[in-house]
RNA sequence: GCGGGGGUACCCGAGCAUGGUCAAAGGGGGCGGGUUUAGGUCCCGUUGGCGAAGGCCUGCGUGGGUUCAAAUCCCACCCCCCGCCCCA
């Protein structure tokens, strides 16, 4: 099968019949997913996203879309940059990763280190793993026109990347200001998750202390803290005494701060000068001016107190913070001066709270048994617990400026007062506090001047992205929720960093433009690639690109060139001012793909990419451009275990589709879950597809073995329609479950549910003298209705079939009459009644043969259908009882019509019968496949006319519910 | 905290929108049987309890409620997972 797979693939990719190419005369239909970005193979994940995507495709093709499933290749931005740099520094953990992804491809040892050698050079990074991407998604065979493919790093690309960012500066959609970042002063650069030793296991926050000025003399002492409310019930200050302090000028003042906090301090848009060292011993004793309250605070030494924490210096509020009590505690147990003053200090109330007294943090340090400071654990307990309480259930107390307000507000209130007296700032922390680069640096909090934003919150902006997204269908709908609070809260957000790849801010080239802020727009450049990549093309586009960057967009004449290029394509605005035969083109083939009909992708990318994919549509393009659809499915795991590097237990999909049968891969991503659901790699159950997937394959073929006798005339029997009817029916349903991105059931009717009714005709065939043509029939349609799902297998055995035609372009089956259901439910009852028999076996024990007493009086059958309607219609059952004994029809059943609705409406009784005529008929063809499943001989009667009645068994029977005898 | 999703049998997992045919699909694992020199694969059956005739009892996180009828609808509670920005 594998085999076979390779050379369909050959086939398609090499006659090119997924390529996509404009024609007027039959609709089109766009679909895209997010170009993977290329640091690695692809694995299982991607499998499933581009599987199901591709179902979707395909089956659009069959129905006579012009379909466009292109696809690219994503660089920019920091991690390769950064890989690239490991494998520079010969961090050995990278270059073992590095081994394992290129040993997937390359298998001679030296060679492949030859090529780890390379990515020293990001851009052989990149340049490696797109060309056996292709080849990986290959493997696959989804139906991609891979002739479109570039990467976001080509010259042409960038050019359109600027006129993008033009277009956006134009709208006022750009700003620039103060940005905190990750950052590492020993590598003078920002740093991102992945440069962060541990960066995919842990959860770094910015977090962002207050910082107050406590005036003494001519100098601040300068503390830090999250809860600037309590500044009122301050008692005094902590120093730790064993830490070193320094004297500093920062803008312009004399603060005290730890050294650490100076030093951090110097990189968040401070002046800051260290003018002399102080040790925390020297400044015990000092008193210090709360500048809310006015009162003079004596500084006294706590242990807890952490140099490398905010400043160092901390206030202290005993009555609501755990840790300043215990301080205080511990300190007034001390026989010296500064204990003499800590027992003269009382904690001071100023939250009331339920659940607590006067000082919560006493109450709390004594039911937790907190002994000292030292107990950080259950202080940090503590801590939390008290912020939790006070913050949303507080309320302040009158001896604050503000009695009665909430917590939550009067910390605003406190900020507030602070900086009218200019004695408030701001520093930030990391959090967990200490953190690494790979290369062993401490990693801090810059802030940066002139980061430059795109303004997602912009009144003229916001709107069209709620309006865009309204617009659009979300499948799974219950994401819609989430687009709708990513679009609530998007505001500023940094558009470029300075490190990494990608296309240079044209008119601020120290900047780069990051990789979630280039890759919004792309799928017009899907539609205009083949035109501009064509080397004469891409050569002048590229000129004017660096002709603009280089000139920080001074060079107006190349500007002006580049913009009129793209605005007539993409806008059909003015004339281009250059190629103007190749904007022609690009412009007719742009307006006949646009817009993107369907974007589908994994949910990790709704709170950024996808977001921001309808935001500059709806900046950029006018609505009738506006993407139509967005649609997801959820993670892949592995054997119940996330995918991780870490863990190394990623499957790369060459894994996957090297082992197996690609169809065997499609069928397992598209039918193991939901598109919501968490999708698991079971090893195990994985064989079990296989094997059905075999199981398919040897009746197929077997079907395709039998001689063909025509017959131009027959009438099917029961068993064939049921089989006829069961495809067809699936051929109907299928388009509207793919729309729905119902693909598991689609997988399901059609793979699953049909393999099990083949092969029970099959067991059937042999008495039906139209089998043969039946099952050719069928077969036919069956591989139609699978091919978008398993497209190499059934491709061959459509040739098999004797076809010439190419099934990946066939036209969809449509059914020409409506399937009925009727005989499906005949054949339904004749399962139950193996099911009921099969119980009745198992207590009777021994048996030598089966009775089956099969349709009772059509009177009989009349009344069932009349009850389940009168049920359906929602009456009682005094009701429908009294009604129906009133009926002259069923005057001679009358005595059995409140038994039958009392069981009905429990729902002993199956409720949805088929006529008598279809019971009998389906009880009797099917009367060998009961055989084979009971192991006993089985004889079917008609309850109206036995050959002989056992046990009396041929009264009991009913519509939908023969009666059954063992002997 | 806010927003979203979820708790179903030994395990994974469908069902819930549209209540009844649900002791609850499918798979894994277990058990029994067949095939096999053996093992694996494969095939069949079984896997809440009781039952000598198709039935009864218990049961879908916990506790209530609505209904002739609740895994499914309503209310309250407990627990778990995911997202919450400059990272692709």
């Amino acid at each position: 099968m594998l085999e076979i797979s390779r050379r369909w693939q050959e086939e398609w990719y090499f006659r090119g019949i997924f390529e996509g190419r404009v024609d007027n005369s039959r609709p089109k239909f766009f679909i895209t997913v997010p170009y993977p970005y290329v640091q690695g193979p692809p694995h299982i994940g991607h499998g499933r996203t581009f599987t199901i995507s591709d179902i979707v495709a395909r089956l659009k093709r069959m129905q006579g879309y012009n379909v466009l499933f292109p696809i690219a290749w994503h660089i920019t931005g920091t991690p390769i940059q950064s890989v690239a740099d490991r494998i520079s520094k010969g961090d050995a953990e990278i270059r073992s990763l590095y081994e394992w992804y290129v040993g997937i491809y390359v298998k001679d040892k030296e060679e492949a280190s030859r090529i780890i050698e390379s990515f020293k050079d990001p851009w052989n990074i990149a340049k490696f793993f797109a060309g056996h991407y292709e080849e990986d998604l290959k493997m696959l065979g989804p139906s991609i026109d891979f002739t479109r493919q570039f990467t976001t790093g080509d010259p042409e690309y960038s050019s359109f990347i600027i006129w993008q960012y033009y277009k956006l500066r134009e709208l006022g959609f750009i700003a620039q200001g103060k940005h905190s970042v990750l950052f590492a002063p020993a590598e003078g650069q920002a740093v991102g998750e992945h440069d962060i030793r541990g960066g995919d296991e842990i959860n770094i926050e910015m977090l962002e202390f207050n910082l107050v000025k406590f005036r003494w003399g001519d100098k601040h002492l300068v503390a830090a803290t999250f809860r600037p409310e309590t500044i009122f019930g301050a008692t005094n200050i902590w120093i730790n005494p064993a830490a070193t302090y320094v004297e500093a000028r920062v803008n312009g003042e004399t603060w005290i701060v730890s050294k650490q906090a100076a030093w951090k301090l110097s990189y968040q848009d401070k002046e800051v000068k260290v003018i002399r060292e102080v040790s925390g011993r020297e400044l015990l004793g000092v008193q210090a001016v709360n500048p809310a309250t006015g009162s003079f605070l004596y500084v006294l030494p706590a242990s807890f107190v952490d140099d490398d924490t905010g400043t160092g210096v901390v206030y202290s509020v005993p009555a609501h913070a755990p840790f300043d009590y215990a301080a205080l505690m511990d300190l007034a147990g001390v026989d010296d001066e500064f204990g003499r003053i800590a027992r003269s200090i009382s904690p001071v109330g100023i939250i009331r709270v339920e659940g607590y007294g006067e000082w919560p943090a006493a109450d709390i340090v004594g039911r937790m048994g907190i002994r000292s400071q030292g107990d950080r654990g259950k202080l940090e307990e503590a801590t939390k617990a008290i912020y939790r309480d006070e913050y949303y259930s507080g309320v302040m107390r009158d001896n604050t400026p503000f009695p009665g307000i909430k917590v939550s507000e009067a910390k605003e209130r406190a900020v507030q007062l602070l900086r009218e007296k200019g004695a408030w700032d701001i520093m930030y922390e990391t959090e967990p506090r200490l953190i690494y680069t790979r290369g062993g640096n401490r990693v801090i909090v810059a802030v940066i001047r002139d980061q430059w934003f795109l303004n997602y919150g912009h009144p003229e902006w916001k709107p069209k992205i709620r309006e865009a997204l309204e617009s659009m269908k979300i499948i799974p709908s219950s994401y819609r929720v989430n687009f709708e609070s990513t679009v609530n809260w998007l505001g500023m957000r940094p558009c470029a960093r300075k490190r990494g790849l990608g296309t240079r801010l044209p008119w601020d080239n120290e900047w780069i433009i990051e990789s979630l802020s280039d890759s919004t727009i792309y799928m017009a450049f899907y539609t205009v690639a083949r035109h501009v990549k064509d080397g004469e093309v891409s050569k002048v586009l590229g000129e004017l690109a660096s002709k603009v960057i280089g000139s920080n967009g001074s060079d107006e004449d190349s500007l002006n060139k580049l913009l009129s290029f793209y605005d007539y394509v993409f806008l059909g605005k003015g004339q281009p001012l250059i190629l103007p035969e190749v904007a022609r083109r690009a412009r007719e083939e742009f307006s006949y793909w646009y817009p993107v009909d369907q974007r589908h992708s994994g949910i990790d990318l709704v709170g950024n990419h996808l977001s921001f994919f309808i935001a500059h549509h709806a900046a950029i393009f006018p609505r009738e451009m506006w993407p139509r659809s967005i649609t997801l499915n959820n993670f892949v795991i592995r054997n119940g275990q996330k995918m991780s590097r870490s863990l190394g237990n990623v499957l790369p999909l060459r894994e996957a589709v090297g082992n197996y049968p690609p169809d065997m891969v499609r069928l397992y991503v598209a039918y193991e879950a939901d598109l919501e659901n968490l999708l698991d790699w079971k090893d195990k159950e994985v064989a079990v597809v296989l094997s059905r997937l075999i199981t398919f394959w040897r009746v197929a073929n077997e079907i395709i073995s039998m001689p063909a006798e025509p017959m131009s005339e027959y009438k099917p029997s029961l068993p064939s329609e049921w089989l006829l009817n069961s495809v067809d029916k699936a051929l109907l349903a299928a388009p509207s479950l793919i729309d729905g991105m119902r693909i598991r059931e689609y997988v399901l009717d059609s793979f699953f549910n049909m393999l099990n009714a083949v092969e029970v005709y099959m067991e059937l065939k042999d008495e039906l003298p139209e089998s043969k043509v039946v099952l050719r029939e069928f077969l036919r349609r069956w591989l139609v209705l699978l091919s978008p799902l398993m497209p190499h297998l059934t491709e061959e055995l459509w040739h098999r079939l004797g076809n010439s035609s190419m099934l990946s372009l066939e036209q969809w089956i449509v059914p020409a009459r409506e399937p009925s259901d009727a005989v499906e439910r005949a054949v339904g009852i004749v399962f139950r009644t193996i099911d009921d028999a099969r119980e009745l076996l198992r207590i009777k024990g021994k048996a030598n043969s089966i009775h089956i007493y099969v349709g009772p009086s059509n009177e009989l059958y009349d009344l069932v259908r009349t009850i389940s309607s009168k049920i359906a219609e929602g009456r009682d059952v005094g009701a429908i009882i009294r009604e129906l004994t009133g009926d002259p029809r069923f005057s001679g059943i009358k005595q059995r019509i409140p038994d039958l609705v009392r069981r009905m409406i429990s729902g002993q009784l199956p409720r949805d019968v088929v006529d008598r005529e279809a019971e009998m008929s389906a009880f009797k063809y099917f009367k060998r496949v009961m055989e084979r499943r009971l192991g006993v001989s089985v004889v079917i009667h008609d309850a109206l006319n036995p050959g002989s009645d056992l046990g009396g068994k041929a009264r009991a029977a009913l519509p939908g519910r023969p009666s059954i005898f063992i002997e």
